[in-house]
DNA sequence: GTAATAGTGTCTTTCAGACAGTATGAC
DNA sequence: GTCATACTGTCTGAAAGACACTATTAC
């Protein structure tokens, strides 16, 4: 290979997100239409803590878990880059617990991008008009191709196909191929019918925001991250609205509960809640698993209500 | 942020894997000491697109499947990289088939680099030279620290733990804390024993080299991607002995069957083998599988013999 | 008492893990 | 026949999944 002289600029986009009240929720701009990025200082001593210390100056709350997700680098990107060079994104997955925003950040519920993922309210399993709307776009876009029915039917959870809720990131790739988000219309591609409900984003921010959920929802069931998420102590049931928040599902209770205390993660600190209602057990988060948080195995059940 | 207006060299690092009769292989310069790199040309239209016009122009041998691993950017690798600049360096994980190296590379059994995750021979399980040489010195470095003790015990499945293959990052981390691996030394750590059995590599190229390994041990178990190793068609037990290869450890011949069977991955092309003993059925992958290997879930059995 | 939320007991089905057996080729 | 390799049948125990039940508070 020969000698790569050209302008690079680096940048960190971040996907911070918290849960709040049954709410999975993400940090934007104040107008919810891009993730917050910053470019690459020289100060930084690596890609993880430049992301830490800019990220706790913006939003005065500590980070509690960081993880890569993906860099990205397409010519296609360069639009926004100096005009002789390309530019590198490096984007990450943080979670936090909501904090008041300062300056001009926002948080905002996950499904405002992504309103088919949320799959929490339907017991009765009348597809919603949103569903029908979608199903009859990918119908159109499909026209019949053996192949391109099989994805939407894998990705989806259509023709008894099992609705599996990590394939955030092919269902979104799907309706953009398909011409059904708005972004798809904005980058030139034919439509296949009626725009999907959902808020677009800028750029392929909505695409990171998509691989970030994907890694999210598949990383919670099998090691212990959710904790960040909650407050330092919590009940059972808490915890269950957390996972369920994320995951989009819900799930048996009795289950969830049995899983959760085979497993040596929590302990009672002999505190309840009080209101209305029985008194619910209030646990907190073994501290020897934060330590070891990328060994430890985890299990949740997969089970719908 | 402010202004980032250092100089950035951007460069890509593959971790190609092969497996060749049971050996795992990965490809390296001549000599064995470091994975193939090379700058991010202009001309790429992607990373992903720049990575694999690079890997066949070498290599001579189209790539099955592709998949980024991670980016780094410390400070501590910049030694190498622009004087007043910072490196960037993006890893990928390739599969392919073997073919004659090209140039100044070469194939290496990717155990010979960590010997210890090879536990394919191990059924009588009296522990060898090499482990006991390795518990000693992580024994001296824990002095008795509970945490520390803890984090070998999950690591390397003792005291009553189960050995988990796709921790193969977490140990080579491990070893390298305690100072058991040649780099520790180089890099002017304190050594707790004499080092472990394995062949070092330039920088940090072992640990990125162990990244690509958990990270494939882990995806075999839930995405069809194996097949991109093995030749067009083949036996079950060649499956089963790749899979193996893999993951360092045998398995149960009837389960493994029995798993494969039940998923609608293969079709039978009719034909056999021949030679010594009773003829083996010839497998291909079904081509529909190729097609949505990102969506189709897979399973293996996870069994020891 | 009722309403509301917390928590338990147990049945069924599935499947991973284990082992022992039979089948078909070369010689 | 022996040896070598390919393939099959079946038992067991631990779970996931599903459902119905009891317990403790506020009012």
């Amino acid at each position: 290979m020969a000698e790569g002289a050209q302008t690079i600029h680096a940048e960190l986009i971040a996907v911070l997100v918290a849960v709040t009240q049954g709410v999975p929720r993400v940090l934007t701009l104040a107008d919810g239409s891009a993730l917050p990025e910053g470019p690459l200082e020289p100060t930084h001593r690596s890609l993880q803590s430049g992301l830490r210390a800019w990220v706790e100056q913006q939003t005065h709350h500590p980070l509690g878990y960081v993880e890569q997700l993906y860099t990205f680098a397409d010519q296609a990107r360069s639009a926004k880059a100096p005009p002789e060079g390309r530019s590198i994104s490096i984007s990450y997955l943080g979670l936090t617990r909501e904090a008041a925003p300062q300056g001009a950040i926002s948080w905002q519920d996950w499904y405002r991008y992504f309103p088919w993922e949320d799959r929490r309210g339907e017991n009765k399993r009348e597809p919603t008009l949103m569903e029908a709307r979608m199903r009859e776009g990918l119908a159109r876009w499909d026209g019949g191709d053996v192949t391109r029915r099989m994805r939407v039917a894998s990705a989806f959870g259509l023709d008894g196909v099992a609705w599996n809720e990590e394939l955030v990131l092919a269902r979104y790739q799907l309706l953009y191929e398909a011409g059904l988000v708005h972004e798809a219309a904005r980058d030139g591609r034919a439509a296949h019918g009626e725009p999907v409900p959902g808020t677009p984003m800028v750029a392929d921010h909505r695409r990171i925001l998509a691989t970030a959920i994907s890694r999210l929802r598949a990383k919670i069931k099998y090691r212990p991250v959710v904790f960040e998420l909650l407050a330092e102590s919590f009940s059972l049931l808490d915890l269950q609205r957390c996972v369920e928040a994320l995951a989009g599902q819900r799930m048996h209770k009795s289950n969830f509960r049995r899983v959760m205390e085979g497993q040596n993660l929590l302990e009672e600190t002999g505190k309840f809640t009080s209101g209305p209602g029985r008194p619910a057990k209030l646990f907190r988060f073994r501290e020897a698993i934060r330590a070891e948080r990328d060994i430890t195995d985890t299990r949740l059940p997969t089970v719908r209500t």
